[in-house]
DNA sequence: CGGGATTACTATAACCTTCAACTATTCACT
DNA sequence: AGTGAATAGTTGAAGGTTATAGTAATCCCG
């Protein structure tokens, strides 16, 4: 990320192995790092402070909402969702323990389960939209043009890409 | 973020009050998602695996790298990161008794307490950095253009200011 | 059919972050 | 000086995430 300061040159052995970021890199870098962490940070704080969710509740409702049947197996909503499968275990647990979401087995296959949205989760959902939706403007969309935003998320698609790949050169 | 999908309707009074996110939109936000997190993921991971440090432990030793001294107060440290005191009181004690900090009364303030990197976290930025760079190389950097990533950075740069004053219109 | 490999998911514990409450010091003002 | 407000930082508990190991069902292929 950034060259270590130092006034003894013990840093310009490694420098001079690795392409190091240029000035202008580095700053976009730090940019980009908080940009992201205060981005994530203020929604997360908006949405529940609204809505009472969690950011990655949100997200598991969104999925189920548009899943046929609103259900989706438990693999299928973590990896939509980028989470580990334990992650999806637990966020499910504790949301099928408010009644948003149930638990039931896969019919065909009995080592599956499926995440079923309840009608109150799927309230919750369409209560929550419209704030979160504002919030993301509020933050996001509204800072930029719209030719800077889409971009953006080209640019974030292809790392995306890039990290499910496993990243090889 | 995204219309829950509904064939009652229900949403559609929500959506009237509340600019959604066009279809164009709504896929720019949810790859930035995707990317955003997959790419903290993997460079927490590489920077785990190689060096031994989180990310917001590096972070803490680039910052105390720089600063004169290589020392800084715990609410600038934290402030510089973008994290709590809080955060940064829990990061700073596990590092301290890991030995790559030490933490010493500020003079002229009895308040305050200054943050110091040893000689042996210094070594380990300098050991962790030149892994560190090939992986935010590898991962982020060299899938966009040089343009692009530097557009990046300016993007979430207006974010970030925006979500530092609070992000009124 | 049947036994090993694979897949799907869960449980436990360790770790990190957040939150709220708390102590100590300094500042502002009379 | 003296008191109330503000600042600096820590603490401990609660909650979420990750890692690891475990159980159960299915698949594969001889």
């Amino acid at each position: 990320m950034s060259e270590p300061q130092t006034t003894s040159g013990v840093a310009d052995d490694a420098a001079a192995e690795v392409p190091w970021l240029s000035t202008a890199e580095q700053r976009a870098w730090r940019q980009f790092l908080e940009g992201t962490m205060r981005l994530n940070d203020v929604l997360h704080r908006d949405l529940e402070r609204d809505c009472g969710l969690s950011l990655a509740e949100y997200e598991v409702l969104v999925r189920l909402s548009e899943a046929p049947g609103r259900a989706l197996r438990m693999s299928v909503l973590a990896a939509s969702l980028a989470h580990s499968r334990s992650r999806a275990t637990h966020t499910v647990r504790r949301m099928s323990e408010r009644g948003l979401v149930q638990r039931v087995a896969c019919p065909g296959d009995g080592r599956g389960v499926n995440c079923v949205m309840t009608e109150e989760g799927f309230a919750l959902l369409v209560a929550s939209a419209p704030a979160h939706v504002r919030s993301v403007r509020r933050h996001l969309v509204d800072r930029l043009t719209a030719q800077e935003f889409l971009t953006l998320g080209a640019c974030l698609d292809k790392v995306a890409q890039a990290c499910r790949a496993g990243a090889e050169p």
